[in-house]
DNA sequence: CATGAATGAGCCTTCATTCAT
DNA sequence: TATGAATGAAGGCTCATTCAT
């Protein structure tokens, strides 16, 4: 008798609600503070069946990597449908890029994690790998967005550059300024704790210097971003109070 | 009596290696691979000897980033005697921002691992106030050179932009150009192993979009970088083979 | 389905052999003598099972005094029942100590030891809030009857003196006596270490002066004690070898 | 060349405050907060110095026991030269007890940490051996007063009593008094903070009914008290806040 | 399948004691 | 003789993981 389409459904579900519960521990209290007990106490299922579920605790913590990692690239996907000329689109993508360090602003700690230890042996392979395949897919919306404007002749490569490198500046400039949020908060400076402004003009300076038609004197891409939440994000905007 | 000046230095010297082996147990194996228990049997001390360094784990960590803080710290204010226009003094601290990741490619690492953690508390507060110092001494470097250049009339800040927007700007290109790196090294991802290029170009961009003068198309940046390296940080270019 | 009953009857059991194992370290090598090491190894069962009864050292001596501290606040006020004036119910209770110091020699260390260290702040609260709930009832036995005499005319309490002075009197004299016994064995002074037969004389010799009536040179308290023996206390007398 | 007078004369002075330094440790941390580095630390001398004076920190302990040990016998030594009948004799021994336990707080804990612990066997045997000697010397002393009594005719021994017994009662009531000070102070009952009014009163009561002459109702031996503290401990009744 | 008691390696930290200088 | 750096055995406690029920 094989197992019954409810109980897969149930199991699954339950497998959600481990990464979640694994989650908010995670976000409150670091790693240490992470620990099979409290999964099982917050469950208020056994740890036994924690570990039905998942090899080690690195491997919980491989699928919340996964879960958000899913996320992130679903929205940057969701961002490439935008409607526009090819900056715009861009731009869709940096809306999905702040999106997804409001509303999931673990991710990037639990990535330094599970590099930092040696969290990849003890964690299933089909996790780690999968992470690694949804930064691909996110790393391929920017380049292919870049890509249709070389073609599109919005944007000229010189001799030497890539569109990976101008990929990278523009990943650069947003994982910097949400670095810089969390260094604020760290070193308990005011001015550091609120980067979104100075990260959207900086984006705009430099695809400016990169030449990316039109300009941002040319168009106005606060408008866009506007339009990007209202048209592509309007939950997730919703929810991260960006609405 | 008091201890013999050899003894002293002894000890200091001591002090020093304990760091090293610390760091490399701690880029290694993470924060939680980290213990007084290998750092004793690697030193060869008892761990009893280690602890008349140093007050706990967490303090061993924060001695980790004290000391390449200032490292990090004294090379910026190296940076900024480059003699040359502002962009091109702004450019010998980036030549610095290099170096430091070349040398120094722990501290980053250190530096996350150390605020997810609450290392604050059982560290001697001198030494975490120390570390703050030292980040604010390498940011008021770069947003002084700015200020010069405003003066100087080589850029102009737009109403609602500021200097520290700029920095902020440029310091996400470097950081996020060295993330990639260690984040392509785990993914095992040739391309993104080699940032350097890429984040010259970017970082000129970058200030080109902000309208610093002279624009990278009317002086060759590259050229004040080889100057650079060979006025300012000989030794460390060799070091880091960019001799 | 919830652990079995036999599971948890075993479990009850073993924390009852916990205390009892701790308990023999306690007396025999003091405070500092008693480790969770040595519990579990002479237990023969893990560190980390102990730790699922007791939350920590400290926890397992408030433990050990509970237990005590109980049963003697039972022998109290099982001898308030005896049936005979009031002096002669006092004397039940003086039985109820001598039983007590007789079967439970090692509590008065004990409580000893838990003053000096500071164990109330990390023993479980309701532990020790119960141990000097104990010790309150048992001194409301003392004081009750005290009371019954002054309203029965039996006594007579002088201004300035209080019922509770009289039984601290009384207490003083149990504890001193079973403290010299201890202190006899420590100097290896054969003498000091029968105090009953002085003891017994003591209080009534004390209990005279108060003029609590009848008198010793009244009625025969050695016949009362041994009816209190008989008819309160036949099982504890012949655990004690007093029967 | 043997060693000066001065030499040892300021070895033993040095000896005397070791003793001083870790009482106060004893009294202020208890036995676990009382450690060789302190010991050192407070006296601006190195450990190994103190290692030349003691044999180990349980030495140090029965140190400070003999220290106050020889200090009580000799108030009792002292009280026993008062001049009086005998039952005032006994009361001036009774304010030496009194004084002690004011002015020597602790020594009721070190003793009970030195018969705890497996300390005799790591101090030094001279030294435990002098605080039994100690110790005898005040029994001795109240037992002496007991036989000038009854060869004077002002008590009588019953068949059966000895006059072992008596003090045995009251160095209970004393005992017991100051044990229940420290219990109260523990369980924060104030009534039982101050025990010294009831245990005047208890002493009168239980000598009376020793029918020791002259009675408590024929002799003024408040009276005695004053005159006790007066004649023969003036200083440490001014010490003791009792002058 | 689910449970949770049991395990035991491992962690951080302390401190009495020794001994080269 | 004095020093204090070095030692290393413990100690209390945690927690990932297993397995009998």
């Amino acid at each position: 008798m094989p197992t019954s389409a409810r109980k897969q459904r149930e199991i699954a579900e339950r497998e959600e609600r481990i990464v979640d519960v694994a989650l908010g521990l995670l976000v409150e209290q670091g790693y240490i503070g992470l620990t099979m007990d409290k999964i099982a106490a917050e469950m208020e299922y056994s740890k036994g069946t924690i570990y039905q579920h998942f090899k080690s605790k690195e491997d919980v913590v491989a699928a919340i990597l996964s879960a958000s990692g899913e996320i992130r690239a679903k929205l940057f996907e969701r961002a490439a449908t935008f409607e526009g000329h090819s900056r715009e689109r861009m731009g869709a993508v940096g809306v999905a890029a702040e999106l997804f360090y409001a509303l999931y602003p673990h991710h990037e700690q639990a990535e330094n994690l599970v590099r930092a230890h040696s969290i990849r042996e003890k964690a299933d392979s089909k996790r780690t790998e999968f992470c690694a395949a949804c930064e691909f897919r996110c790393f391929g919306v920017a380049t292919g967005i870049l890509r249709d404007a070389v073609a599109g002749g919005e944007i000229e490569i010189a001799p030497g550059q890539t569109v990976e490198q101008i990929a990278s500046g523009l990943w650069s400039l947003y994982v910097g300024a949400f670095k810089l949020r969390d260094h604020g908060r760290f070193l308990e400076d005011e001015y550091l704790s609120d980067p979104l402004p100075g990260l959207l003009r900086n984006a705009q300076m430099f695809l400016d210097g990169c030449g990316w038609k039109p300009l941002s004197t040319e168009h106005d891409y606060l408008a866009s971003r506007e339009r990007a939440l209202r048209e592509i994000f309007p939950d997730e905007a919703r929810r991260a109070g960006l609405a």
